[in-house]
DNA sequence: AAATGTTATCTTGAATTCAAGCTAAATGCG
DNA sequence: CGCATTTAGCTTGAATTCAAGATAACATTT
């Protein structure tokens, strides 16, 4: 057996730095290359399931986000594009989307004439409803590939690393 | 707004929803969440280094694909776009601009005429190999923000995680 | 050799995103 | 109050991507 058919695609990119720059030292790229072809991958997974329920993934976190903060489902477009890190020309085009497809509606601020509020509409609630379950459920699927212990000694990595990187830190 | 509690975004993400849907187990989101989080702040670091060299993300990704492949820096574009992840009118689109800034040049195959072959220029290779030398720091300067332990640790879990998405193993 | 199927690449059109700049409303300050 | 500044949201144009399908060359079978 060789060393490429063992390891995963990183290892064959690492394999091939070694050897046309041996005086790199690109044990880094393993840990952030694995981390982005993860993600890569999960987005892949996750997908499969929004499609079912006739969502987008960015659909399904516009849905989300506005269900998880509880009644009156109601959010400023502001505060949608802040906390999922996005322009506010990209939410301009996803409420124009929404609202078109009925799930979400449109309402004057009374405090502030400048915003026009969003709000989950009945069929936006009912549909999130039942995506986020399908939706945890793959995600509980997706993980029981892996034994219990090192789903947690990720998670909890994951969070250093996190930590790490977040804006404000640094 | 962000500084406050325990806790990172995510935190706040699972705490939302266990209020609003107690029924829901949502922990894989914890890991889930956090490694798309990470991989998103991680893209934005690395692009910082590659903007210092007049690349983006893409670019220096297709010039080290072509570099590590060894001399003579040359590969088919269905090589590139089946490693890279990407369909191959994203690849043909990708050989034009990179042609246009002379950082890559096409050759006929000798063995097969539909194909034609993408080879790295001289000022292509000069450019990568500056830059993946700042691009290595760059990641090494990163992840010294971890305990050298954590490093490992992260490096070896996603490796797992890896091995159960890869597409073959399922 | 002709027919059939496969492979490599390119073309087209639509979707999604961002950066930059615009308008209107709110806020602060003299 | 009157003017400057900030904030909320939208518009525009360019970049990037993919899906679907077109084209041309190769391979296999008849």
């Amino acid at each position: 057996m060789t060393k490429s058919e063992n390891g995963d695609a990183v290892d064959r990119i690492l394999e091939q730095w070694a050897r046309e720059r041996p005086d790199l030292d690109v044990s880094p790229m393993g840990l952030i290359g694995r981390l982005g072809r993860c993600a890569a991958l999960l987005e892949h997974r996750l997908d499969v399931v929004f499609q079912q329920y006739g969502l987008s993934a960015w659909e399904f976190d516009m849905l989300a986000t506005l269900r998880r903060a509880g009644a009156p489902y109601r959010l400023a477009p502001t505060e949608l594009f802040s906390t999922m890190m996005v322009t506010s020309g990209t939410m301009t085009h996803r409420l124009k989307v929404l609202e078109g497809k009925g799930w979400i509606v449109r309402e004057a601020c009374s405090q502030d004439a400048r915003s026009t509020l969003v709000r989950l509409s009945d069929a936006g609630f009912a549909l999130i409803e039942r995506a986020v379950e399908a939706h945890v459920a793959n995600e509980h699927a997706i993980l029981s590939a892996l034994p219990a212990r090192s789903v947690e000694a990720l998670q909890k990595r994951l969070a250093e690393l996190l930590a790490a990187l977040e804006p404000e830190n640094h």
